[in-house]
DNA sequence: TCATTACGTTAGCGTCCACTAACGCATTCC
DNA sequence: GGAATGCGTTAGTGGACGCTAACGTAATGA
């Protein structure tokens, strides 16, 4: 299979959280679904795809699957972003704090 | 129209390559989509998707239409994406860096 | 053993996404 | 003015995505 944008797989929040949630440690695809409205399988097809991406990894224990980050893949999800916010982006960012009174519109919300 | 979560549009390379573009100064759909093998439609429609998400903005002059970044909105994607990296997730790079377990490629450090 | 329950994954399906093709609209050239 | 050219956006489509429903399988218990 193709291989798996890292950065593109975890931005989708339902695999945002799972990861954050993995980030306390290993646990089940149940564990996991709990925290979810949506069903156990979309949270165990999440997982996969996370899998896939190299951002986790499974560990089969009787008949459950405990899931954990991939530390190596996390890594990699960090470099990526890392070299996608270059230093004229935190220029930018910097220059728009400094002038603090923005006449944009309103950061939460768009129209 | 609902609310883009700017992450999840960030994400896709093509866009992310266009922030990055972005960040050089402003540029119109033509300039910025010589540096892409797909068409000027495709880049249009990632930029209108990004202006949605408010990302960037447009200028309107003649007939072209100059895109920047939109300071606000980068604050904001760069906020979500600390929110997501919680210092649990730094911890565990941390530590994977130390025990340089990494099968993967690019160990750029050793134990 | 055989039924029951629990866990996780595949099957199936509607929707959204990213793309090319076709278009509208300005501007330029004659 | 009218054709030609250039810029950007809409129309249309194949494929991927995210979900629920159905399934396979492992453990439990009578």
């Amino acid at each position: 299979m193709t291989v798996l944008d890292p950065l593109e797989v975890a931005a989708e929040p339902n695999r945002r959280r799972l990861l954050q949630l993995l980030a306390g440690g290993e646990k089940t695809v149940t564990e996991l679904a709990l925290e979810f409205t949506v069903s156990r399988s979309a949270v165990s097809q999440h997982l996969l795809l996370l899998e896939q991406a190299g951002l986790v990894v499974a560990r089969k224990e009787g008949r459950n699957r405990f899931y954990r980050l991939d530390a190596a893949g996390m890594n990699e999800l960090r470099r990526l972003f890392d070299q996608f916010w270059t230093s004229e982006l935190d220029q930018l960012v910097a220059d728009a704090g400094r002038h603090a009174a923005l006449p944009l519109h309103n950061p939460k919300e768009k129209s």
